[in-house]
DNA sequence: AGCCTGACTTTGT
DNA sequence: GACAAAGCCAGGC
């Protein structure tokens, strides 16, 4: 049986802060990953349109960035459906190789040429729109 | 602490 | 339509 000591207040005080600052941020990562994953197969969003959705407006570079440390997350996140406004393929070049962004859209169904989404408008999921909140 | 860099987007020229 | 600038904000150095 061993005894436990109780931590300081002050000691506690630091651990919850850092614990609600980590997790604050933690869940808009979570956030982000939930709406890519919400994203039926076949089709495709934007960096900016989630971060609309989010609530987040203007800060669609956090959403790649999040998608930068997405690698490793389970489960997993279909971040090769998120690309930018255009339809562009900008985040190929973190996937190895590149050319598996590519690979992955079209083994569900998405043409892409040149690095681009065809029919992207009309593949294009809005989760401000589709998400019933 | 401060400056630089982006898997972005919008706006102005 | 191309190009520049500016918001955006977490991380790296």
């Amino acid at each position: 049986m061993t005894v436990r000591r109780r931590p300081s207040l002050v000691a506690a005080f630091a651990i919850y802060s850092n614990m609600v600052e980590k997790q604050s941020q933690q869940s808009f990562f979570e956030a982000v990953y939930e709406v890519v994953r919400l994203i039926p197969k076949g089709r495709v969003t934007s960096y900016g349109a989630i971060a609309n959705c989010l609530g987040s407006k203007g800060s669609s570079r956090m959403v790649g960035w999040a998608m930068n440390a997405s690698h490793n997350v389970t489960p997993p996140v279909p971040a090769h459906r998120v690309v930018n406004r255009n339809g562009l393929l900008t985040g190929k070049n973190h996937f190895n190789p590149p050319s598996m962004m590519q690979k992955l859209l079209e083994l569900e169904g998405v043409s892409v040429k040149e690095d681009k989404v065809l029919d992207f408008d009309k593949l294009f999921w809005d989760p401000a729109t589709e998400i019933k909140v």
